[in-house]
DNA sequence: TTTTAACTCATACTTTTGAGTGATTTTATC
DNA sequence: GATAAAATCACTCAAAAGTATGAGTTAAAA
């Protein structure tokens, strides 16, 4: 019990000198319940196997725990493959095509799905003015059509 | 050497069975040594901190040992953000969408950015036939817009 | 203060897209 | 060979998208 808990809380302070530390601790002890099993042995004699068996348990036991104390985690890397996080706006692309901030905007609501009316409804603005946004988007990413323009957007991670 | 082999090769074919039988012959084994260091035991008379000693050193070995087959590796999740790389298709909800070939294709080439007719042109199909496609494929897909079809059929996997 | 760029909006027009309906052919399955 | 699903195509109508042009407003920079 005490170990367990040693062990979940503290993990990660112990170092190998606070480990060296606790063997020779663990030694100490362990030397005198030898001393006191070989005190129970002389009085009941020749139960000398259950001695054997008693130090072979809890030597085997004190291994466990050494190597559970000792042993770094092996560290298996899995690959996540993620697309939305981690997305670094490439700021450089966006100043080089001459995107505004508004365009930038539309062209970021225009890839979720949403039509120019309702671009329009979310921005306050008329629907009109979304079309010039994206008329000038469009020339500016030198496409044809929304849907390249997200494409090529993606591509040049202009959004998302 | 055996043992490392062992592990490293077939670390994932072990199961809780195979540890229990081998834990199992390591005990017999070890009755065998334990008997065969107690005959030098009686042979060699009064060394028997020696034999106690023995025996701890080995039970300690056969625990950290054991701790190493039993303790699984710990494994931690590293995300990796890629874009284009490791892509699986989502065939599962392909299927419960219903999806079919022809309209996945449909699909593919939407996300690239070309129009219907451009589709049509490339898949050797009237206009009509591509519309048709794109009908279904929002109604199966629950969607209004192809922008939206895109976003959606992206976020499931089932493109790109 | 003038200039410039960004943002705004309008009108007119064209093209593309999408909805709805119906029908024929192909292909695979029972 | 019947059946069902998939693929094909047409036609109409409506909605959305996109083009072109012109113009007013605002805020920042020269």
């Amino acid at each position: 019990m005490f170990f367990y808990s040693f062990e979940t809380k503290k993990l990660n302070f112990l170092t190998k000198h606070k480990d060296l530390i606790l063997y020779g601790f663990s030694l100490a002890i362990l030397l005198f319940l030898l001393k006191w099993i070989e005190l129970h042995f002389v009085i009941i004699n020749h139960s000398f196997e259950i001695y054997v068996g008693l130090i072979a348990l809890f030597f085997t036991a004190l291994g466990i725990w050494l190597a559970l104390k000792l042993n770094k985690p092996t560290i298996i890397e899995k690959e996540i493959f993620t697309n939305k996080k981690g997305f670094k706006l490439n700021e450089i692309e966006v100043q080089k095509l001459g995107l505004s901030k508004r365009e930038l905007e539309v062209l970021h609501l225009m890839s979720t799905g949403l039509s120019n009316q309702e671009i329009a409804e979310k921005l306050f603005v008329s629907l009109n003015t979304i079309k010039t946004h994206a008329s000038n988007l469009f020339e500016k990413l030198d496409v044809k059509r929304r849907t390249q323009a997200i494409e090529k957007a993606k591509r040049l991670s202009l959004i998302e």
